[in-house]
DNA sequence: ATGGTCGCTAAGCGA
């Protein structure tokens, strides 16, 4: 039974201040399923009705108050939801889903991984360690991931010398230090993911899903990071297509500081 | 050059 589904994932940097372009983001582009992170929203509080009322009725939340937080909309049901919490702090950093796909089921990751601090030294700053261990835990569980999987989310690494505006400049900046990102690497590797988006864009070429909120002109000075990853098993890698990072909706009013990436899966 | 800007929630923290 052949199938085509559309995955969005999203950094909004809390939902209910980013609801209109949110909103402008479904109408125009309409996958069949966002992903978003940094929520900032208690489940509470997160604008279901908002995103029922553009046909996404299917709505799994993992939220807490202030921070963090993940969120994926579905216009397809889910078969399945479960959310874990990594290192055990009770952060808000993951929520899985299984939907029908192709006659069978693929399970949906959005995952939201810690920054990091300033300091990429794990022996005195605790918001590094942080970040390695839960990668490390990300590692674990994925080496018996279902297939077929797909994982999106602000992995909050930019692992390949293109990912980054310098290579060299950020050598030694969390995101896009050797350590980080040999371990995303890994956890890659660990599960037998593919980099869909690498599958699409050379890996000479710049690729970029964030740029900083602090420069004076974000897109003249153009100092990305590529952060936010799609990755899937091989039996989807295949067929997937990305529409790469929509730099545009950087740009849009009120913006968040990441710009949305969509995939396509076939089957 | 060691800032610069956001969003939460009510002064400072996290990113």
């Amino acid at each position: 039974m052949s199938d085509r589904l559309t995955v969005a994932t999203w950094n909004i940097n809390s939902v209910r201040l980013r609801l209109p372009i949110v909103e402008r983001f479904l109408i125009e582009h309409a996958p069949d399923v966002l992903c978003l992170q940094e929520t900032k929203c208690p489940d509470a509080n997160f604008p279901a009705g908002a995103f029922r009322k553009l046909g996404y009725e299917h709505i799994a939340i993992n939220g807490q108050k202030g921070y963090h937080g993940v969120a994926t909309l579905s216009k397809r049901p889910f078969l399945r939801e479960a959310r874990r919490d990594y290192c055990g702090k009770g952060d808000s950093r993951h929520v899985a889903t299984d939907l029908a796909f192709a006659g069978s089921s693929v399970t949906l990751h959005n995952f939201y991984v810690p920054a990091g601090g300033d300091e990429p030294d794990p022996d005195i700053n605790a918001k590094f360690a942080h970040k390695l261990a839960f990668l490390r835990e990300m590692g674990d569980e994925l080496t018996a991931a279902a297939r077929p999987s797909v994982i999106v989310g602000d992995l909050n690494v930019a692992p390949y010398e293109h990912d980054v505006w310098s290579h060299k400049a950020l050598l030694k900046v969390v995101s896009h230090t050797p350590i980080e990102c040999d371990l995303l690497e890994a956890v890659r590797e660990a599960g037998s993911f593919v980099d869909v988006m690498r599958r699409f864009v050379p890996m000479e070429e710049k690729l970029y899903t964030w740029w900083s909120y602090r420069a004076k002109d974000w897109s003249a000075a153009d100092k990305g990071r590529r952060l936010d990853h799609v990755w899937a098993t091989s039996d989807l890698a295949s067929t997937a297509t990305v529409i790469a990072a929509l730099r545009d909706i950087r740009g849009w009013p009120q913006p968040s500081d990441h710009a949305p990436v969509i995939t396509t899966l076939e089957a």
